[in-house]
DNA sequence: CGATTCCTTGAAGGTTGTCAACGTTGGTGG
DNA sequence: CCACCAACGTTGACAACCTTCAAGGAATCG
């Protein structure tokens, strides 16, 4: 149990620590649908999301776009690449966007030089597996309704974590057609599932802009579990 | 170039000092269809796969189950559980299986108290990163027929790198029904597919048996270019 | 040698994709 | 300020893909 505890802590610092790396850099600002990789000149960088969102995406040889991870401010952004073998992956800014960037090589041996820090990318790299798991699932497992919820509610989610949100209502800045992207659906079909969701009274969507209706049937649509241990929230938020 | 060359020696050397510490633990032998953390009794471990398959998996409240990662020889598992907030996965053996554990929290400490094991976890999280975005992608943009040649090439060439097969055939110690847990499909389908892909006599697939007969129109139902560079794949194997 | 799990196949129905057309929005330049 | 253009959003009809249900056969394990 102590352990836990000194495990917060240390995440903290190393996030604090992370940031203050970050912020000796000179900000950047992006337009939206820039490519990061090009924007910045370098692709093995690392990056601090400060404000606006991004995506990484994987484009297939037969046209298709799979949005595999959103980002949102505060987010690290390319911690994986720097020491990544290939890159079939880019990533797209959303909105205009603010980032800090760090030469991905120097980067990385500094950040693991001190342990607090080592541990928050470690951190960093696991809740990123995790978003990806969770999509993983629906994609594997529901249908255009249900993982429509879950896109719903993970953004949610991870907002008002954040802090950057209080009531249950977010601006959403992706266009259906990279909603399909990122969900497995053709944008048509999506306009169809918004449409869905809004006479259900369960979400709104219109205009990039979502507001949440009933928490309760959302969750259930998106299959999600709300057992939250208080122990182990206060960890994951420690560190957010 | 010069810090690539480190990067892969130091890649290496992690590796082995990895290894090293795995090795001064007993070996355990699990059987089939065992949960690594009910057998091992701990659900905070790291484990070192040393010889069988196993994979991890999300249960919806649905009653369908995602799997999510496919772990074989010489991979390691739960790196990121250990820092991980929430527990909504488990593992599984496919095959009869031999392991070497650590406790998550010594070893954690442990492994980040070197360089090289610190660049050496931070790279296996990001290779297990990228077969999710892989797997996501084909989930996402792909058919019946595309994500069956997706697995198929991915453990092919998994396989290949590790040196565990030299020919273009394989053991695929998995049921059509985790087959379909893993691509998203029905076991039904995933039948069906199997059949279509043999009479197109492009890959065999029976009784646990996999043989590539045609590994370029494999490629292409994967959708997967097949540009290499010699420089980074000698980076990826490296450390494999 | 049961008994269970897995594989296999057919038929029917549901979800999603495709195609096509039109309305809407937002940005740009005349 | 308006006109234009290019994305994006919306809707309907139809086809393709996949799931569901059902039932029988094969394999595996105690």
């Amino acid at each position: 149990m102590n352990s836990r505890f000194r495990l917060r802590d240390e995440l903290a610092l190393g996030r604090q620590e992370m940031s203050a790396k970050f912020y000796s850099s000179p900000p950047r600002i992006l337009r939206s649908s820039e490519s990061l990789a090009v924007a910045v000149g370098s692709r093995d960088a690392i990056y601090h999301l400060r404000a606006g969102w991004a995506c990484r995406f994987r484009d297939l040889p037969n046209g298709r776009r799979a949005i595999v991870d959103i980002y949102l401010p505060g987010d690290v952004i390319g911690l994986d690449a720097a020491i990544r073998t290939r890159w079939s992956e880019e990533v797209l800014t959303l909105t205009s966007v603010t980032v800090e960037t760090i030469k991905a090589e120097d980067a990385l041996i500094d950040f693991t030089a001190t342990h607090s820090t080592t541990l928050y990318i470690i951190w960093l790299l696991a809740q990123q597996q995790r978003r990806a798991d969770r999509l993983l699932a629906a994609l594997s497992c529901l249908d255009a309704r249900g993982r429509l919820a879950t896109m719903v509610l993970d953004l949610y989610t991870r907002l008002r974590r954040r802090k950057l949100i209080t009531a249950s209502e977010y601006n959403l800045p992706l266009t259906q057609i990279q909603i399909g992207s990122y969900l497995g659906l053709t944008a048509v079909h999506v306009n169809r599932t918004v449409r869905l969701l809004r006479d259900e009274r369960i979400v709104q969507m219109e205009k990039h802009r979502v507001a949440i209706l009933d928490l309760e049937r959302l969750r259930n649509l998106a299959q999600h579990e709300a057992i939250t241990n208080a122990g182990e929230r206060a960890l994951s938020e420690a560190a957010d």
